[in-house]
DNA sequence: ATTAGCACTCCCTGGCTTCGAGTGCTAATC
DNA sequence: GATTAGCACTCGAAGCCAGGGAGTGCTAAT
């Protein structure tokens, strides 16, 4: 594409960004191309428009982007913003601050995503099937029903009842508990399934299969913890004026089943990931962009930060400030759990 | 007040309740008052007017009920629906189903309430200051730092970094974590102070004062557990469908300080609360009816359940359902914690 | 005390007009 | 050949007005 044609989308990406109205070619002209009339504007949006780029609501009135024309702003004309040392204060601070709990980090994180994009927050703990063991035990309830509470790296706490088939007391079960930790401490989740297979059949045994199950449950996504915040930044946007709009994306934000489905889906291996409108394959989400980053203490810990909020969103700004709470959030990590 | 005017602000709030549209004398008096004219109607509702209860959008409209007019409802007028059989399963099937932890427990118990309700919902985890300590765990972190688990009645599990004087090692921490749950275990908060008062100087006194410091912060407020759902059902109600009004909602929603706080000052002693629009120390419930009740598995531990929705909610249906989903998540508890 | 009758009020709706920002097209210009 | 001035045209937004209707308050009759 022409340099000119990218500068004008990129403008009426910037322009449209800010102001939520359609563009027109007199704007334009006075704002971004002193050097060019509003006529040869004029032209050029047609030819955006007729790739794709753009869109008018209505003959006559001034164009916004199509999903692709963000598609093509965010592969080509993005530039991810450099974070104000204010807001980077802020977030290092809130970071900083977080508590040392794993849910309640998560929930410090959305915050502060929410907060410094202005949008509404997605964040998943850091897990991963590479992650260790670090600590476990076992509180008697009934005489038959156990108690398993599992520390994993994260500091993420997970507890499960188990049912024995007989009664065992909690002095035995301390006993078991240390036995089985001292084995699979510092252990990831292959490393318990191979500890598995070599035992012979026994409580020792039953215990492993079930912190098996739990791990994998987590793994495999129902069980994943995911937190989202900032809901009340949407309804700040025009485009969520109107409730309908609102209640679809909430569904999917307060159902957190579908969101963790969605979150794994969208993110794969990549490191960022914009996805813009009709793009989500969510039908809900169809006038909404879906930024995600991921962030963790290792290689072997990741999860997943980003936000939801309309296509219209300032993208460059978001990325930056998405990386940059990530960067603080990872090294936070790093420290908790060195 | 006359019974027949009872019976007329009673209809009026029944109509509009369901409507949502401001109720003449000509649909009351078809409706619910067929041995009456229209005129006579006009009288009352005048009167009504007088009294306080009732108020017009504009002259020649309809009438809706003021919050005095609410308040009158529900204290004299309103009867606590019974549960239809089919809501009543699902309850108690959600309930039944429901994770044993504590924290998703909750979560679970907020989406009951947001769905029978249709409306938002806020639940607190049972706590108090009466709830006995079940387990206790301390895991080495770095060597200074330790991580403090705790197992309170009620399966909620609070974890805590201490950062203590000296190293010590895991073994050391685990034989210290014995000795100390095998003196604490099955204590309260007071018999745990009691406990502090005891010992002389020593890493067992500063874990017990840690543990005591965790305790009363729960307590006190600023950490108890809070989630809300079901945001996405207010938005079907023709108030909400202005995003301002939702925005302040979500404010309070969303900054679980605050609710805590609130729910706090609400829930009082009694069992049942009602706050009613305006009743709402807080400037932006005003145009909102929070409904809450206490749940719990036992005298020592209470938790808070409840609903916040426009003050135009079907009040008998509501008190009748929140009583349903108190009590099943009552008992669930009660066996969880046998 | 109740009610029929009636004038009145005020919102809602739909149609109409005006206004203006923005467009596409054509012809002139650089 | 690209750019631009000029111009007719389109279409939504906002304002205005009239008609309809639901609802009221008041008065006089029952």
């Amino acid at each position: 594409m022409e340099p000119r044609k990218r500068a004008i989308l990129k403008a009426v990406v910037h322009e449209f960004t800010e102001s939520a109205i359609p563009v027109g070619s007199q704007v334009l002209a006075s704002r971004y191309f002193l050097n060019l009339s509003s006529a040869t504007i004029r032209n050029e949006l047609s030819n955006l428009g007729d790739l794709g780029y753009l869109i008018q609501p209505h003959t006559s009135s001034g164009r916004i982007p199509t999903d692709q024309g963000y598609r093509y702003f965010v592969d080509f004309l993005m530039e991810s913003a450099s974070v104000s040392s204010q807001v980077a204060e802020y977030i290092t601070e809130q970071i900083r601050t977080a508590p040392a709990d794993g849910q309640a980090f998560v929930e410090r994180v959305a915050m502060v995503v929410a907060t410094v994009t202005q949008n509404a927050s997605v964040v998943t703990a850091p897990h991963g099937s590479r992650a260790r063991l670090k600590h476990l035990d076992l509180v008697s309830l009934e005489p038959q029903a156990v108690l398993l509470i599992l520390l994993m790296e994260g500091n993420l706490l997970r507890q499960q009842v188990l049912e024995f088939s007989q009664a065992i007391g909690q002095g035995a079960l301390t006993e078991l508990a240390h036995r089985i930790l001292a084995d699979l401490s510092g252990r990831d989740r292959d490393g318990i399934a191979k500890r598995v297979t070599e035992l012979s059949a026994g409580p020792e045994r039953e215990v492993l299969e079930r912190i098996l199950d739990l791990l994998d449950k987590f793994e495999q996504g129902a069980e994943t913890l995911v937190v989202h915040d900032g809901v009340r930044n949407l309804l700040k946007q025009p485009e969520f004026s109107d409730a309908n709009r609102l209640q679809e994306v909430l569904e999917i934000l307060e159902e957190s089943r579908h969101l963790s489905a969605l979150l794994r889906e969208l993110i794969g291996e990549s490191d960022l990931q914009v996805v813009i409108g009709s793009e989500n394959g969510t039908e809900q989400l169809r006038s909404c962009t879906v930024a995600l980053t991921t962030y963790g203490p290792s290689g072997r810990l990741k999860g997943t930060l980003g936000v939801v909020g309309p296509t219209r969103m300032q993208y460059g700004q978001i990325v930056g400030r998405l990386g940059a709470v990530a960067r603080a959030a990872s090294e936070r990590m790093a420290e908790m759990s060195a």
